[in-house]
DNA sequence: TACCGTTATTTTAACGTTAAAATAACCTTA
DNA sequence: TAAGGTTATTTTAACGTTAAAATAACGGTA
C-alpha cells in the first residue's frame, strides 16, 4: 500500500564520498567553503548514485519552493486556456527555474477554500495566481498575513492584487452593438444568480440592464450553471422565439453552444437573432457565422499576473498591485 | 524575501489544550485511543487557532500525499482539455478526497525529465498520469522501481501502464475517407520528424503512407512544430494548390487552423480540397464547414487512466495495465 | 495491599533537508 | 613554539509531522 522509499539521500552520498551530509549539501550548491577537491568527490558520488534532492524536505526547512501555483475551477476551460498561455509563456521566458503547478477546485467553494489553505499552510508554492472564483475574505486575509504573493483575475478585491478587463466597458460595447442593430427584445445569458445578481461578472449584467432600460427596452435574463459549450447548446431550446438579440455574458464557449442550439432549432443568426459573445477566444472566429464578441487581452493579462507575482516576491512591502485592461469589440457575422 | 511562518502547529494546539502534540495528532484523526473528553478539548483548541495540517511535513514521514499528479506538455491544449474532463470527473466522483495537481513541461524534454524526477524523489504525488510525451526509458524504469502507479497516453510502452486509442485504425478510417472521396494527390499534416518519422503518433503517418502507396498515389507530408490553431493557419499558405486532400493527423485544432488559412487563401473546402481531422474535439462540429474527424473517446480514456491508477495503488504487484480504445469517423462537411 | 492487565497519554525517534554553531586543521607571526 | 587567524569540515539543532516505544493511571482480582 505504501510506496517504496529507497532513493539515495544526502547521507548515502556522504557515506560514499566519505564526508558529512552537510558537506554534500554545501558542495552541491557550489558553496565556496568547499575545496574543489572534495567537491569533485561529492559530485562524482552524487552522480553515480543518481542523487536528486527531496524538495519536500527542502521546503520544510527553507520555506521556499521554486513553485508558482495556479488555482482554477477546472483544468479544461477554454477561457482559462488563453490566460494560461500568457502565464506559461511569461514563466518560460522570465522564470524558467520555477515549476508551475495547477490545482483544480472542481468549481466547489469548499474545495477551493481547502486548496488555498493547503497551499498556504504547507507552503506548496511561493506565489499563487487564482483563475477560479475569488476565495472568501478570510482566505484573502490569510494570504495577506502570510505575505505570499496572491494575484487574482477579478476587479477591486480588497487586500489582494488583481488583473481584470473592464467589464463595464465590455458590457457597454456588447449592449450597444445589439441596440444599434435594432434589437428591441434583447436578453442576456449569465452565470447563475446569487444575492440577486450573477455570481460571476455581475457588472456585465448590471450595465446591460441599465443601458437597455435607458433605451426603453426591458431585457430578459437567462441563467446557466455551467459555463460551457453543452450548457449553451441546451439553453438555446429554452429561449423564447420573440427574443431578437442575446448578449452572452457567460462567454464565447457558451455563445458557440447557443449558436449550435439555434441552428438545430431553426433560428437563423443574425437574421432572426443577433448574438454577441464575450472573451474573444480563437475559436469564436471559426464558427459559422463568425461570432461577434468582446475580446479580452487574455494572454497579456496572464503575463501581467505573473509579473505582479514576481514584483511582490522581490519586495513584499508593496502590496495590492492591480491593472485594468480594456476590451474591444470584434464585429463578425453574428450581428 | 522569505515568507512569514506563523501558522499554528500541532505543538501550538497541544499547548493550548494542555496535552502533548501526539495526542493532538491522534485526536484529530479520530483515533480510538483518545477519550472523547480530551478529543473535545483538542478539537476546540484546534478550531480556535484555525489549525490546518502541514502536508509537506506529513508527506515527509507518511510517504502518502493524497495527491494525483498530471504531467502535461502545456496547460492550454484543447486535446488535453477533453482528456482532463474525464480525469476530473472520475476523481470528483470516485476519489473526492484526492487533490489533483498538474505540472507543465512546456514541451521541453529536459524539463519533463526534471518534473518526473522531482515527483518521484520528493514524493509529490501517490500516482502520476502523463498526458505529455512519454518520458525516457530511465524515467519509466524509475517509476517501475518506485512502485508508484504511472499511466500514460501512448501505446505499448514497455514497463508502464497505458491508455491509447488505436491510431492505425484511426489513420485507416481517415485515409479511406480521402481516397474514397476521389483524392489523387493527398497529403498528411504531422508533428515534426525525429528519426525519420513524426515524433508523436508516428503510426498515423505510417498507415497513411502505406495505404496511399497501395492505392498508387504518392502522398505529401507536411510537418509542423506546434500543434495548435495558429500553426495550422500559417501552414495553409505553404500547401501547394494541387493537393486535393489533407489528413490532419496533428489534430483537430490544427485542422481548424488549416480551415481558416484555406479560407483566407481562397481555397474552398470540400470542393477544392477535402480535409479530415483527428481527435473529435467539440469545436470541430462548429466550424464552417463542419470538420470530418477521427474521434477518440477522450473522456472515457481519461476516466480509464484514473481507474488504472487506483487499481495499481490498491494492489501494486499487478503492474502493466493497458487498454486500447477504438476511434470512429465523424463525417461532416469538410469531405 | 500488592500485582496484573487495560486504557490513556507522553516521550522518543524518525523523515531528508538547511542553517547555525562548534571543531579541526593548517598556516602565520611573534 | 605557543598564540592567533583563517579555512575546511563536522556536529547539532531545527522544520512539523507520524509511528513506535515507554510510562502513567486506573480498576479488578487474589
Amino acid at each position: 500500500m505504501t510506496g517504496a522509499r529507497f532513493d539515495p539521500t544526502l547521507h548515502d552520498v556522504a557515506r560514499l564520498a566519505g564526508v558529512s551530509h552537510t558537506t554534500v549539501s554545501l558542495a552541491l550548491k557550489n558553496d565556496s567553503r568547499i575545496t574543489p577537491n572534495t567537491r569533485g568527490k561529492v559530485l562524482e558520488a552524487a552522480r553515480s548514485l543518481g542523487y536528486v534532492p527531496n524538495e519536500t524536505a527542502r521546503g520544510l526547512v527553507r520555506y521556499r519552493t521554486g513553485t508558482l501555483a495556479l488555482v482554477s475551477d477546472s483544468f479544461s476551460s477554454a477561457y482559462e486556456a488563453e490566460l494560461l498561455r500568457g502565464i506559461e509563456s511569461a514563466m518560460r521566458h522570465n522564470h524558467p527555474e520555477f515549476a508551475l503547478v495547477q490545482y483544480s477546485t472542481g468549481g466547489r467553494e469548499a474545495r477551493s477554500e481547502e486548496i488555498h489553505r493547503r497551499i498556504l499552510r504547507s507552503n506548496a508554492a511561493d506565489a499563487v495566481i487564482c483563475l477560479a472564483e475569488p476565495p472568501s475574505p478570510s482566505v484573502i486575509l490569510a494570504y495577506q498575513q502570510s505575505q505570499k504573493p496572491f494575484v487574482l483575475f477579478a476587479e477591486n478585491v480588497e487586500g489582494a492584487s488583481w488583473v481584470h478587463c473592464d467589464g463595464k466597458l465590455g458590457a457597454q460595447l456588447a449592449t450597444h452593438a445589439l441596440l444599434e442593430a435594432g434589437c428591441y427584445n434583447p436578453g442576456i445569458v449569465t452565470s447563475s444568480f446569487q444575492n440577486g445578481q450573477p455570481h460571476c461578472d455581475p457588472e456585465r449584467w448590471g450595465v446591460f440592464q441599465k443601458l437597455c432600460l435607458d433605451s426603453g427596452v426591458v431585457p430578459h435574463t437567462f441563467e446557466i450553471e455551467l459555463l460551457d459549450f453543452s450548457s449553451g447548446k441546451s439553453l438555446a431550446a429554452r429561449i423564447p422565439r420573440e427574443v431578437d438579440g442575446i448578449f452572452c455574458a457567460a462567454g464565447d464557449l457558451v455563445a458557440i453552444g447557443l449558436l449550435a442550439g439555434f441552428r438545430e432549432k431553426g433560428i437563423q443568426v443574425p437574421q432572426d437573432l443577433k448574438l454577441v459573445g464575450y472573451d474573444g477566444l480563437d475559436v469564436s472566429s471559426l464558427v459559422s457565422p463568425g461570432l461577434t464578441t468582446v475580446a479580452q487581452p487574455l494572454e497579456d493579462m496572464g503575463r501581467q499576473a505573473v509579473q505582479f507575482c514576481f514584483s511582490l516576491l522581490s519586495n513584499f512591502e508593496s502590496s495590492g498591485l492591480s491593472r485594468l485592461f480594456e476590451p474591444i469589440l470584434l464585429r463578425r457575422g453574428s450581428t
